[in-house]
DNA sequence: TACCATTTTAAGCAAATCTTAAGGAAGCCA
DNA sequence: TGGCTTCCTTAAGATTTGCTTAAAATGGTA
């Protein structure tokens, strides 16, 4: 899951990036409103967080020109207590919710997984054959064995899951799981690919992650 | 724990009594506003569901009301999609969650849970393997040797063993522990961890505080 | 004010993890 | 089959992260 954090205090932003991070989501941070409507319409993103007051374009003025072009994806307004009132205009110009300044993180927490919920059923347990993954407990099993990863091969081996029975394109994953949206020709994938068969044990008849050659993996039930 | 919900369409109003007796809950069920209002009225109720829309008064209008008798009772909103924006107006009305319709049960049960869980969680004896935290008289043991903790490391130690089986993520504790909102740049944590262990007397096989890399900590039986 | 316990910062060290690179294996197509 | 590309595997170097300790800052109290 993709999330555009737009907000122009450095300490803010950090820490949502961080926090959001721990969770696995994949962020990216704009410090300032053009760049962040241009990243916005990109459409790689799954939820947007903008703030209220932002140099450049408004939060709500890349709210209504983003929802001309993608009306599904989620908006999350963070507003200061002073423009409370106005958030209404918020609301109607296409958010989905807002925050208060200052804010828990575990209750943002709560609001981004709500708006995302319908969309990839944030369970905290996924399954694929005999594997299980808790994004909770951040444990793996095999059958009955626990399995450790890393956290680069747990967020990679999460990403498969999440789209299981799809095939995952080599770019994706890297946008995803690495964050890298440039420039990726890199081995990485099929070091931490290969570190995941070891340490699942997969053989040549349980191969739940199969290499899609040219293209990229897929996470399938055999 | 009882649970007045307050539903005019009577399969959702069934199909959440019988999903929460199940639960081992009591409920109630109002099919309409002014009798709903009434029943909530009595005080006899650990929790309220109330759906947006309602014949007889609004399930916002019974919040309000409600609310000037009882502050402390958790309401959690029943909401349409199309009335989403306004359950803005539902949390300024002093109700602490919704959910959307149509929603899975087991969404609606871990909020209900989530809910419920500061006033049902006033045990005041955690317990980790042999070690007992008394948040009534601040004392710690592990076995029958008292353990002298400061606040701070009292504090974390009771955050840890509340989400006992859960991985802690550091932003999450410092955000309770320390009160911490914003970026933080520190080795606090660390830091009291190895106190924690220290003074419990952890050694590898006793291993209750457990690192997990690049997340956080999680306290676990053994 | 001066003392003491507590909390926080800082820094060096050790270890786990991540990334790169390179040689070999396997798949694909003419 | 031969040549090309893509993927697998391994290991070494780079980086990050956590542990530990000591010293500095803080805050309460006599």
């Amino acid at each position: 899951m993709r999330i555009l954090v737009v907000e122009d205090e450095q300490g803010i932003a950090a820490f949502l990036k961080q926090g959001l991070e721990e969770e696995s989501f994949a962020v990216d941070v704009a410090d300032e409103g053009k760049k962040g409507l241009e990243l916005a319409l990109s459409g790689e993103y799954d939820l947007l967080l903008l703030d209220w007051m932002l140099p450049g374009l408004s939060g709500i003025e890349i709210c209504r020109q983003f929802r001309k072009e993608f009306s599904e994806t989620p908006i999350i307004f963070l507003t200061a207590k002073d423009t409370l009132d106005e958030t209404v205009f918020g609301l109607q110009a296409g958010a989905n919710d807002y925050i208060k300044k200052p804010f828990h993180f575990e209750e943002l927490l709560e609001r981004v997984k709500v708006q995302l919920r319908p969309k990839s059923g944030t369970h905290s347990i996924f399954v694929l054959g005999d594997i299980t993954l808790n994004t909770e407990t951040h444990q793996v099993q095999r059958g009955s064995e626990e399995i450790s990863l890393t956290q680069k091969e747990f967020a990679l081996l999460e990403y498969l899951i999440r789209n299981k029975g799809k095939v995952c394109r080599r770019t994706r994953i890297i946008e995803s799981v690495w964050d890298i949206h440039f420039d990726y020709n890199t081995g990485v994938i099929d070091v931490y690919i290969n570190a995941l068969r070891k340490k699942l044990h997969l053989s040549e008849e349980e191969n739940y992650i199969q290499t899609v050659r040219g293209v990229g993996y897929i996470a399938k039930e055999i």
